[in-house]
RNA sequence: GGCGCAUUCGUCUAGUGGUUAGGACGCUGGCCUCUCACGUCGGUAACAGGGGUUCAAUUCCCCUAUGCGCUACCA
């Protein structure tokens, strides 16, 4: 049975990268008929931010991505936060002590922070000094009483400590090389990575997928399961999500909370899609899929090993692909919101769902909606020169004979508007621009936009009629 | 500095021991059309460099360069 997770440290938002390797764990796990975990990594007390897993979950909920087991479904591997374990590490971290692969180290911060950088200064690498690791371990007892301490790992010395990534192939480190890391801190909470080792097992994890600034650390992950006596779980490390510079993605340089996409008016399936194709590909050219079609296709051996540029512009037109591609009867619900909190009295349902038909092929967001339509909510307004056209005998002509014409019937089909456009051609020699900017300007507010037929039936008769009348006397 | 990972158009990527190195975004030209948008048909642009191995390397190996990540009692 495939379990996958995704354990974040709830700071504030859900970040794209995060989202990225979310969607991965998930779409594996349900590939394989497997089970997805949320853990909430909140071992930081100096870090917890108010309201953070709530708004977390929120995200998720509205992106569709669902998990079998986590703080809200709850599991029999549970509590789901790792701030709820303590007592679990602690039998853990016995466990180690006992075996002398773990250490307590007495060391104070100031101590720690002057050998590094005695080291530093000898442009040497900056590991632990191994100061604590001699002390016998009845005096160790005996001290941990009356001083604080904190608990570290035993790297062995001089062997290779190599293991096989799903994406990366063999990798391998020289265990001299290996920190020994705090596990268990003053405060009594674990680190990350004694944490993530003793839940990822005793949650039955068979695959790790996690981003690559953890690979680095994974050694120090594979020792502790061997010092546990614990089988590895697959590790498949992701490549970097990257700014457009290159560097890590960060806040610095954009959007990078999940939330603020959605806000920015991009569709859960679009930015699921394009996320998707960060760091995988079908291996072929389609570029669009739902999630069903992704939790069919996914596989782990089609990974990218290098960063993805995360480009807005490719997910801006792959946002408006599906707008276009959209239900019509659907994307009018989703824009509903929109024109409400605009302000925006919403016509009868044909001519809104008109409405939003024209405008979702010129919108690559959601949020663009209500400007793009506007003009059929708001009487133009004309601009100098927009007025000098209005103003042209020529233009007075047509927009008259318009004005005398459009109120003789309620509603006017397609096919009766051209034959009015080719009858007021014939009968006063205006044809191209002179006749179509006039009207178009009358009735929209700029030469440009949509057909004139399609612009009437929008309209209906009496704002036609309105807007002619109001252009005419201009 | 140390360690690790990576390197195909500007970006996301396909691909193979012999290909006109393919697709998508962007940019751009044409078509459609009264205009704009949509759509559609084209164009643009890449195998980091140097050594090998081989009849033949973008592809396999080594080195260099570059980039990025990690280097906390943060995750």
């Amino acid at each position: 049975m495939i379990k996958t997770r995704f354990a974040p440290s709830p700071t504030g938002y859900l970040h794209v990268g995060g989202l990225r390797t979310a969607l991965f764990n998930y779409l594996f796990a349900r590939k394989y008929g497997g089970q997805f975990v949320l853990r909430i990594e909140d071992t930081d007390q100096s870090r917890q931010v108010e309201g953070a897993v709530e708004n977390l979950l929120n995200t998720f909920t509205r992106l569709g991505i669902d998990f079998d087991e986590g703080p809200t479904q709850g599991g029999e591997k549970g509590p789901y936060f790792q701030s709820q374990r303590l007592d679990i590490y602690h039998k853990h971290i016995q466990l180690l002590l006992d075996a002398n692969t773990a250490y307590p180290c007495f060391c104070s911060e100031d101590r720690l922070k002057e050998v590094r950088a005695k080291r530093q200064a000898e442009k040497l690498n900056t590991p632990y000094d191994r100061h604590c690791v001699s002390i016998p371990q009845n005096l160790a007892i005996e001290m941990m009483k009356s001083q604080p301490y904190v608990i570290r790992l035993k790297s062995p010395e001089s062997e290779t400590v190599s293991f096989k990534d799903a994406v990366r192939g063999e990798v391998s480190f020289n265990s001299d090389e290996i920190d020994d890391q705090v596990l268990m801190k003053t405060d009594g909470f674990p680190t990350y990575h004694f944490a993530n080792v003793v839940d990822d097992h005793l949650m039955g994890i068979t695959h790790v997928i996690r981003g690559e600034e953890w690979l680095p650390s994974t050694p120090k992950h594979v020792l502790l399961y061997r010092y546990f006596g614990w089988t590895l779980p697959t590790f498949a490390h992701l490549p970097l999500l990257l700014n457009p510079d290159r560097s890590k993605l960060s806040k610095r340089q954009g959007d990078v909370a999940v939330e603020d996409y959605l806000a920015k008016g991009y569709l859960p399936e679009a930015l699921l899609n394009f996320v998707a194709l960060l760091g995988w590909n079908p291996g072929d050219d389609r570029e669009i899929f739902s999630i069903a079609q992704l939790e069919q296709e996914f596989s782990i051996d089609r990974i990218q090993k290098s960063g993805a540029v995360f480009d807005v512009e490719k997910l801006k037109w792959m946002n408006g692909a599906y707008l276009k591609d959209l239900p019509l009867e659907k994307l009018s619900e989703i824009a509903r919101p929109y024109f409400k909190d605009a302000g925006l009295e919403i016509p009868d349902e044909t001519t809104y769902q008109k409405i939003v038909d024209f405008a979702r092929k010129r919108i690559s967001l959601m949020t663009e909606i209500v400007s793009e339509s506007s003009m059929f909510y708001q009487l133009p307004e004309f601009s100098p020169e927009d007025l000098d056209l209005l103003r042209k005998k020529s233009s007075k002509t047509v927009l008259q004979y318009w004005l005398d014409q459009v109120p003789r019937k309620p509603v006017w089909t397609e096919g009766e508007i051209k034959e009015l456009l080719k009858s007021t051609t014939q009968d006063f020699q205006v044809k191209g621009r002179d006749l179509y900017f006039p009207l178009r300007l009358a009735l929209y507010g700029s030469c440009h936009g949509p057909d004139i037929p399609a612009l009437i039936d929008i309209l209906g008769t009496d704002e036609a009629t309105v807007r002619l009348t109001r252009a005419l006397q201009k």
